[in-house]
DNA sequence: CATTTTGACGCT
DNA sequence: AGCGTCAA
């Protein structure tokens, strides 16, 4: 079944933020975004506050179109970008306990999200600034109350065609150059070759994608009006063609890619230009086959491809063919987060400044819990630390159990010790050049706010409703069961064995609501709090907490990928 | 002075 | 679980 994509790109992004931020100073000027002033300490700048910096070295991350403009590019350095372009503002993001701080730009993200899912039944955010949209029902029910000769029109009237001059021309210029911006990249304007299109006849799908185009159209439009943030889109009847479409045109524009038109757009695009390959995997390729572009690849056989070592010849060939067909995922926020600084030059030496970093990213890492906690009844499992020395690169992972805890301490207490399970019996020059913190391993928590008790009971007082997003990515667990799990499966399945109940520990618990063998399991602390809400229940004289029927939560079971695609288009298979 | 700070995912 | 790759 053949699918309408669109793929959303938000243009300058952390400059368009920027103007958010600051809309009569910043507004229309050259500006770009950099990391931080100067490599020297200096006290933390907040959102809200002033943070143009006049001096400093540092690369920049974002340039405005403005300032793409008057010559100056991503990754050059400020002082570089100022000799370009002397009236360029360089703002710095805001800091937080000593480091960037990109909150800012992840929650404008959120938003854009939260407005992108009332066009398309299936939002795939795939990073800050860019998501895919599946709207083949959107525009499905498009053409069922509107002339498709009308939605024709619409949407030839805000869209650009790959195969048009233009469209062509921005195809042939490198990856670097692409992803730099500005060359071969236009102001808003339509040649003839555009409007030629018009007067085509139609195939259906193509009045699907058409009609897709306008729900794109009108996505963008509300994400402009109502957040200010201006992207560009490219529609087409998969993903990774609609990336490449959304590429061709920018700022503020959209490309639409009928299926006739791919086998042109690939012809000269550069081989790296395509999704996953522009890496080690499409160098070897370029190399070991001599060929440049997505369209000399789609001439090489498979047999030659396989054996030259690129044993993912088929989905290569798709790639190049553009008919890799990775379904928009429906997953519109994080699998995981985390916080992590790079220490150039100066790195950490000792345990007692790396804890201490590691106690800031807890701190900053716990905020996120909770904001993402009160949206989507979810909270992480695992906790990893990331180490990178001169020599290496590490990670380190624990459960951790979160719930609806009010304390960054538990993550907190496992990154320290997850450090010294790295660093061993090793205190001094530790050399950490990069450190990092994350959690991960989402599970679903009861629909309300509640405490741990209600985890542990059998006939949990609070259930969710819908299963959230994370219930996707739940898995039954067939290895030991950690007691995070535990406490998943009791909260959320009804017991069917009675559990031999130790006198002991029943006798805490006289309505019997609790495992036992749970509790057994568990840390002091949470003992501790169960404790106190057990005291706390009895002196409210709760009400019985009842039994009868209990949702069964759906789990779905996790795809075994058997064969790795040149992925999610993403991350290709390393050949053998 | 300077490609940082994230995130997803495949392989083993 | 841990490592490596790709990407913005």
């Amino acid at each position: 079944m053949s699918r309408v994509v669109g793929f959303i790109d938000l243009d300058a992004y952390y400059c368009a933020c920027e103007v958010k931020q600051k809309p009569s100073l910043l507004a229309g000027k050259p500006l770009a975004v950099c990391m931080y002033e100067t490599w020297k300490k200096s006290p933390d700048r907040s959102a809200d506050m002033d943070r143009i910096v006049k001096s400093g070295g540092a690369g920049l991350i974002a340039v405005s179109y403005e300032a793409r403009a008057m010559g100056v590019k991503r990754q050059m350095s400020a002082n570089e970008a100022r000799k370009a372009c002397p009236e360029l503002i360089t703002v710095m993001v805001p800091t937080k306990n000593g480091k960037a701080d990109l909150s800012l730009y992840k929650e404008n993200g959120e938003k854009v999200v939260e407005i992108l899912q009332e066009f398309a039944g299936i939002v795939e955010k795939r990073s800050v600034d860019e998501v895919a949209l599946d709207v083949t029902d959107a525009a499905q029910k498009l053409l069922e109350t509107t002339p498709k000769e009308l939605v024709a029109r619409q949407a030839v009237n805000v869209s650009h065609f790959a195969d048009s001059e233009i469209s062509l021309k921005a195809s042939k210029i490198s990856h670097e150059a692409a992803r730099r911006g500005h060359e071969g990249q236009h102001e808003y304007t339509k040649n003839d070759d555009d409007e030629k299109n018009h007067l085509l006849k139609y195939s259906s799908f193509d009045y699907l994608l058409l009609a897709g185009a306008v729900v794109i159209n009108n996505a963008r439009k509300a994400v402009r009006e109502r957040l200010g943030f201006s992207c560009s889109a490219g529609i087409a009847a998969n993903k990774m063609i609609a990336k490449v479409g959304c590429g061709l045109h920018k700022p503020n524009q959209q490309t639409i890619v009928f299926p006739r038109s791919v086998a042109v757009l690939l012809k000269d695009l550069p081989l790296n230009r395509l999704p996953g390959l522009g890496g080690d995997l499409g160098n070897r390729i370029s190399s070991q086959l001599n060929i440049t572009t997505a369209g000399g690849l789609a001439n090489i056989s498979r047999s030659i491809l396989l054996n030259a070592g690129f044993q993912d010849a088929d989905n290569l060939l798709a790639a190049a063919n553009g008919t890799l067909d990775e379904p928009v995922k429906n997953r519109a926020n994080y699998k995981s987060f985390g916080s992590s600084k790079t220490f150039y030059k100066h790195p950490i030496t000792n345990l007692t400044i790396a804890d201490q970093w590691l106690s800031n990213f807890a701190q900053e890492i716990f905020d996120r819990i909770k904001n993402d906690r009160n949206q989507r009844n979810r909270a992480p499992t695992n906790v990893t630390i990331s180490i990178t020395t001169d020599k290496s690169h590490v990670t380190r992972t624990e459960k951790v159990h979160i719930g609806w805890s009010d304390s960054p301490q538990p993550i907190v207490r496992s990154a320290h010790r997850l450090l010294r399970r790295w660093a061993g019996t090793r205190t001094a020059h530790l050399d950490i050049v990069v450190l990092g913190l994350g959690v991960s391993n989402f599970i679903d928590l009861p629909a309300n706010k509640a405490s741990v008790m209600d985890l542990l009971t059998r006939n949990p007082l609070h259930q969710s409703k819908k299963p959230s997003s994370s219930a996707e990515i739940m898995q039954p667990s067939k290895k030991k069961r950690t007691i995070a799990e535990l406490l998943y499966q009791q909260a959320t399945t009804s017991t069917k064995k009675t559990t031999t109940v130790g006198k002991k520990d029943s006798s805490f618990f006289p309505s019997s609501n609790i495992d036992p063998e749970v509790f057994a399991q568990l840390p002091p602390e949470i003992k501790a709090e169960l404790l106190d809400d057990r005291t706390r229940l009895l002196r409210q004289s709760a009400p019985s907490l009842g039994n009868s029927h209990l949702e069964q939560r759906q789990v779905k079971k996790k795809k075994k990928t058997a064969t790795t695609t040149i992925d999610s288009f993403f991350a290709p298979r390393r050949p053998r």
